[in-house]
Order: structure tokens, then sequence, then C-alpha cells
RNA sequence: GGCCCGAUGGCAGAGUGGUGAUGCAGCGGACUGCAAAUCCGCGUACGUCGGUUCAAUUCCGGCUCGGGCCUCCA
């Protein structure tokens, strides 16, 4: 079995993935903000790393994922007092609609999905260990973070302090010390969520909950943390700063992995742009989207920019048409254990191991449904073989196994393939009739007839395949 | 303005120091009563200017264009 590699954006290099306890594979991703509907692009960490997830628990005994949810932030108390709507309820429902749009996009959930109002002690115990240690410093009713204490502090974006202030146009708040200080801890009025903490009631900063959680379940020191490549300065640069500062010696994540945006227009899609669809959108195209969806986000490597187009979601929706197609032909089971049903799967997941090279992987599972197709249909894999570079010779349902397999750890093709074809309205029956009808006028060389029936079916939107093994519908 | 990333055929998108994957669209063929599905085959691409090399799309540098971060952001 090939071993894993990731890009490490910390290192800027494609490391050789060695887990610091080989029973137990640790993974961080920051979670959503929950005040309004997930969008496309926030969908796309969830996806990729659902992916390396799977791949991780396939490779090793022990896998903990840890996903945060975001559920206090300013943005939420300024959707609160908009809509007069409790914050409370904002971020239940917020949080129920992505749970339903990633389950749509058929994501498992992660080992533990903690929310930062349930880790505020958690985030306190830091800050106190930040101003015991020096790094951290109250002002004000604030905590800020002192960024000249921590010598290391931009190594992970890659900037340094000099550089970061030559761009900024921010006007620094008074009582920061330094205009690169964070805010660890802020002051909350009477009309804002608060809570009693040595400062003075208030709430967390940004980026001190996911250190807080990170810590909580995964320890000082993990494996991997993922997200947004936007997320990489400040969010990451800061997260990374308070662990290591609140804990001296230890070094937090040791991979950093970040997806790249999905695009609009060749733009990044974002709310604070107003160019974005959301999942809820998406998903309103059809019971299909969803893993469409998901598809055309890994034919994309995740590192990559993505241009989201609705002509690129039907090609994906095409491409899953013809993969369940032949995965409705009821073929035969093979063993458990067949061996060659392991070696083509395996051989399609290779590319994911190379730092989640998805595409390639994608184009593998392709010849797997053509050396299925060949061996059911008919045909030639001559041209698959010679590309693929092996001489097998499988028998009609181990291509199609493996493919399963394969795909399985991407996250596609585990729906009813019937539902997916012919799912919808409840008119089997009167197709099934219809399509006897069209046989036996077949058998009686009545091609008109059999042709109006056929063409009465186009026109209810069913598409006929007439096989060797007899004729199958699908809905267009 | 500072820092970073990218530029592959009509579109999408992998990969590689030496015959340039794959998908969609297009064209031709097999199969079919005709189609559809399936299989086979075909065509057109490595932004630009230099450098290194026996050899560069692949390595290095300049340029152009695009994107991201520097402010909330997946």
């Amino acid at each position: 079995m090939t071993e894993l590699a990731f890009h490490n954006s910390a290192t800027r290099q494609r490391e050789i993935f060695a887990p610091i306890d080989p029973q137990h594979v640790r993974l961080y991703v920051c979670g959503p903000t929950v005040y309004d509907l997930a969008h496309l692009g926030n969908a796309r960490p969830v996806v990729v790393f659902d992916v390396l997830a799977r791949l991780l628990r396939r490779r090793f005994p022990r896998v903990t994922y840890v996903r945060n949810i975001t559920d206090v932030d300013d943005k939420i108390n300024a959707r609160s007092q908009e809509s007069g709507e409790p914050i409370a309820a904002i971020t239940a429902r917020t949080t129920a609609d992505f749970h339903a749009d990633m389950a749509a996009l058929n994501c498992l959930p992660p080992d533990e999905e903690p929310r930062a109002t349930g880790n505020i002690d958690r985030m306190i115990t830091l800050i106190e260990r930040l101003i015991a240690n020096g790094h951290a410093y109250a002002a004000d009713g604030h905590v800020l973070f002192a960024v000249n204490s921590y010598a290391d502090y931009g190594r992970l974006s890659g900037r340094s302090t000099e550089e970061m202030l030559a761009g900024a146009r921010i006007e620094v708040a008074p009582y920061k010390r330094d205009p690169g200080d964070f805010v660890l801890w802020k002051p909350s009025g009477d009309d804002l969520p608060g809570w009693d903490s040595p400062w003075g009631r208030g709430r967390p900063g940004w980026h001190i909950e996911c250190s807080a959680m990170a810590w909580r379940y995964l320890g000082t020191d993990f494996d991997i943390h993922g997200g947004g490549h936007d997320l990489l300065f400040p969010h990451h640069e800061n997260e990374l700063a308070q662990s290591v500062c609140a804990f001296p010696g230890s070094r937090f994540a040791r991979t950093w992995m970040h997806n790249g945006m999905v695009l609009v227009n060749g733009e990044k899609m974002s709310k604070s742009l107003g160019n974005f669809l959301t999942l809820r959108d998406l998903l309103a195209n059809g019971p299909w989207a969803g893993e469409a969806f998901r598809l055309l986000l890994l034919k994309t490597h995740y590192r990559s920019a993505i241009d989201y187009t609705l002509d690129r979601l039907h090609e994906a929706r095409g491409e899953l048409d013809d993969f369940y197609a032949l995965l409705t032909r009821g073929l035969p089971e093979p063993e458990e254990d067949d061996p060659l049903v392991a070696e083509m799967a395996e051989w399609a997941l290779e590319p994911v191991a190379d730092d989640l090279n998805t595409p390639l992987a994608v184009a593998r599972l392709r010849d797997l449904r053509t050396l299925e197709n060949v061996a059911t249909v008919g045909g030639s894999a001559t041209a698959v073989l010679s590309r693929v570079g092996r001489n097998w010779q499988p028998a009609s349902g181990q291509a199609a196994a493996a493919l399963r397999q394969a795909a399985g750890v991407l996250g596609l093709l585990s729906a009813d393939p019937r539902t997916w074809r012919q799912g919808g309205a409840d008119d089997g029956a009167a197709i099934e009739a219809a399509i006897a009808a069209r046989l036996a006028a077949r058998a009686a060389r009545n091609w008109a007839e059999a042709d109006r029936i056929r063409a009465e079916l186009t026109a209810q939107g069913i598409v006929l395949e007439d096989g060797p093994s007899g004729t199958t519908w699908r809905r267009a």
C-alpha cells in the first residue's frame, strides 16, 4: 500500500505523512460560523476533508476528526439585532441547516463537533496561561495577544510583521501595544452575549475558540489541521501562536492543509461580495445535485481554485448517470475478499494517497467503469488495459465491485442506483407496461408502433435503453 | 503598495526532463429495425521572452494576464 503524502502549507512542501501516534490519527478542521445558510464555498473544505477522513480511517486503526461550530460571533449578534430572532434560535436553526446540507453532499459527520459556547471555560484557561507566560495583556477591558512576544509569528503564513504592517490600512485600536496584536477576549455590554471572566463580563475573540477545542479533543499536539486557504492568515497564524505560546514546547498541528477557493465568474464566492450561491439554491436543481456537486468538487485538485458553473454541475450529473447505469444492471457479487477486486480498487485509490489527487482517482474510476461495461455489455478493453499497464480480465461484477469500493472512499456512488435513475414520480408501473407493449410491437416487427411508444415515453422525460439483457429506463 | 499561488486542446482538468492522461462537446466506425446505451478510433494545447540541458510543457529568471491574503471570510 502506498504511503500517504500531503502538501504541508507550513513548509510549502509535499511530505510523507507520519502520524504522531500511528494508532490514533488526529484531525482538526475549522467549521462554520452559524449565522446564515452555507454557500458553495463553505462546502468545499467539508467535502475535501471528508475524503481525507475516509482515507485516514481506511489506513489507521483510529481517527478522531474534530470540526467545530462557531456559535458566538459578532456576525451572529448583528443578525439577531437586525431580525429580532434570538441568538440561540439562529444558531440552532443554522446548525441544523448546515447538517442537512452536508448530508446532502454525502459528508459523514465528524467524530466530535464541539460548539464554541460549550468551551468558554477552556478559552479562559488558555488566555490565563497566555497572560502568565507573558504573551498576552489586558487593556481597556480587552485581552490581547502580544505578537512581538512570539518570534515565529508570521512563519506559518509566510510573512513578516513588517510586511503585514506595510500594506495594512486598518485603523489601530488605541489599546493595542502593537498594531498586529489581536483580541483574545473582549467586553460585552448587557445587549450582547457574555460570560464572566477575570477581565469582566465578555466574549471570546475569533481565534481562541479553535485553540481551545483542538486542545480539549486532540491535545496540545496533533497531526493535521485543515481549512480554507483564506483562513491561513490571520486565523490559523493566530491560532497557532496562541496554542504554542500557551503550551511552551508544543508544536500544535504538524501538517496544515488548505483548500482552494470556489469562484464564480472568476471571483471568490463570498458573503461579503454577495456573489454566492447557497447549497439550498444548488440542491433545488434536483435530488441529483448534491452528489453531482461533490463530484464536481473532486474533479479538481483541492488546492486549486475552482470556478463554479451550472454547466459543470450538469456535466458531473451526466457522469454519475453513466456510473449508476452500470450499477443498475444486477451484476453478480464477487466474494468479499476477491483479490482482483481488491487490486483494482487499490489501484483506483492510489492517487488519493498522493496529496488527495482525486481528479486522477476519478479518471481511474472511469477506467473501472469501462472494464465493467466490456465485461457485461461487450466490446474491447485494450485501450484501458494498455493505459493501466495490467492484464486484468475481470468477470462480470468484479470491476463494478472495485468501482463501488473505491468510489466509497471518495463518498461517491453510494446511492441506490435504481433510485438515482428512476426516482421521482410514482409512475414506474405505467412505464413498465409501456415498455412491455413496445417489446411486443418490436417482436411483431411493428416498428411504427414501437417507435410511437418510445416517443411517448420520451415526451414524459423517460429514456429507454435496449441492452442484451432487456430494456431499462431512466429519467432524463 | 507588500506577500503568495496559478497560466495545459472548444470547455473542464491530471501529469511528466525525452512517445502530452481523462471527462464533456465534435467527427468517424462497430453494435442496433432505427435510436439510446456500450465499445473502438480521430482531431486541435503545455501564456510570452530568455537561460540551463544532448533534450523543457516539466528546472531557473524576466514579462503579461488571472486569482488569493494583507479587513469579516471556507
